[in-house]
DNA sequence: TCGTAATTACGAACGCTGTTCTATAGCCGA
DNA sequence: TCGGCTATAGAACAGCGTTCGTAATTACGA
């Protein structure tokens, strides 16, 4: 992970004669705010968000939390860029306007897979407007295969917000409970123990109180996170896709079967 | 907001003859769980969640943070009991079956007045399987409500799952951007100013690389955040509605205008 | 009424955090 | 060769969650 840096002067030991005594001498990589993000996100996915600080993050570059300052003005805007550079690995679609549904719920999985592959950084991403380049990029997508498929603007700019909040909290669901499994411990394994004591809690609860619920506990504790996801994003999407008849009717007979009244 | 505590003794003063000198007087108030907690919704709501640190809700009870923990066994647990306390204040519908997507949007729009009227509290639900008594209570009302409905069971479970992520996901974007609101000064007045600042930074993006973005400034600005809500929520409920008829179709004539194919 | 056991309360301290201040080291143009 | 400038980082500040050990107060049996 962490790459060695060869030159470090020892701490302690007196300069050797002959050579300059150039204290704090310059890293071989110079310090960037490229670098700086790289090792952010290098201790993102091996420790989480929360062992993200500032001061680690300099640790690993091998230099003091008060170096970091000078190529970004504080934790916040470290955050974002290294949801930025997160947001740079999704790859996007060419929009084909007679598949725009299926596109749209593959980049949705595509972004699943990016967010969820970077341990908690969508805990970054809820409740941020999209500024950075690669993120622009990611919205851009979005928009653009909605408005091929015919989505109204106004539409379209409200489902990208909602397809958004549905992508962040997805992500972060499934990594809050990732984050409390223990390390170098089967992740699969832990769950299975994990939901099992909500199982549990829940047959336990006074059924005159909670009739619904514990009529329904195998349902509710079902850990089958790829299903759920999956009919959160088909409701969403059926529903943007219910809202194109009323923009532009029978220009393309797609596939007329489903898009119920919309409003 | 802090109710007086009549008679602490003034610090540095001496014990008046006659009177036993009782180091420490127990509060009018004992500490107890219920008002540690009533103590953090205090800050929280004339602060925000930051500000609930395990010091600040101490000085609100006049005592120092080692206190708080013989009643509570850390932070997390305050924050889960904070959140199950406020979740109280959500009334709960009587389930009528001939309306339940209504009632459900209501209890949607219940529980997001509730959400928002306490900061960020929302932060603390997310990713959270609820088990306090209120959360189940509520819970357990949208799940009575679905399947009052008809909703099958499998379908029920997801979706209030589905449901719950949007309405934190709802709360905590509408707060974030309260959060940035300088204390003291008109939020929407501030909101305007905000929004501004995007709509001229998307304004001004590249328009070859964003050219959707750039063609739909004022339709990604706008802020109308009601009328988010209820076009997710919209969305949401009328997809789940659309797996009713696969159960039991036709029980209910209620209204067959909508409703398109489901799978 | 007294003496003792158990419970509660809390000051002090530990190891963290983000950030700022200040001084220094090295590079670049003159 | 000499300044000026920027990048660097050591030290420090205020604040955080949590734990430890001790003091005070209650409750209880005699």
């Amino acid at each position: 992970m962490a790459t060695a840096r060869p030159d470090k002067p020892a701490p302690g030991l007196p300069t050797p004669p002959g050579r300059r005594p150039r204290r704090a001498a310059p890293p071989r990589r110079p310090l960037t705010q490229e670098a700086v993000v790289e090792a952010a996100i290098g201790v993102l996915d091996a420790e989480g968000l929360e062992a993200v600080t500032m001061r680690r993050v300099a640790q690993e570059l091998g230099t003091g939390p008060a170096s970091l300052y000078a190529h970004v003005s504080g934790k916040e805007e470290l955050r974002e860029l290294m949801l930025d550079r997160v947001a740079a690995e999704i790859r996007l679609p060419e929009p084909d306007p007679a598949r725009w549904q299926e596109q749209l719920k593959e980049l949705a999985r595509e972004i699943r897979r990016v967010y969820t592959s970077h341990r908690d950084i969508a805990l970054v991403s809820m409740g941020l407007i999209p500024t950075g380049p690669h993120l622009l990029d990611v919205a851009e997508a979005q928009l653009a295969l909605m408005r091929a498929g015919g989505v109204p603007k106004k539409i379209a700019g409200m489902a990208v917000d909602t397809l958004g909040m549905f992508l962040d909290a997805d992500a972060i669901e499934g990594t809050v409970y990732y984050a409390k499994a223990p390390a170098g411990e089967d992740p699969h394994e832990f769950f299975e123990a994990y939901f099992g004591q909500f199982r549990e809690y829940f047959a336990a609860l006074p059924k005159d109180r909670y009739p619904t619920i514990t009529g329904m506990v195998e349902e509710l504790t079902d850990a089958d996170d790829d299903g759920r996801f999956e009919f959160g994003l088909d409701l969403l999407v059926r529903g943007i896709a219910s809202y194109v008849k009323d923009a532009d009717r029978a220009e393309d007979g797609d596939r007329a079967e489903d898009a119920g009244s919309a409003g």
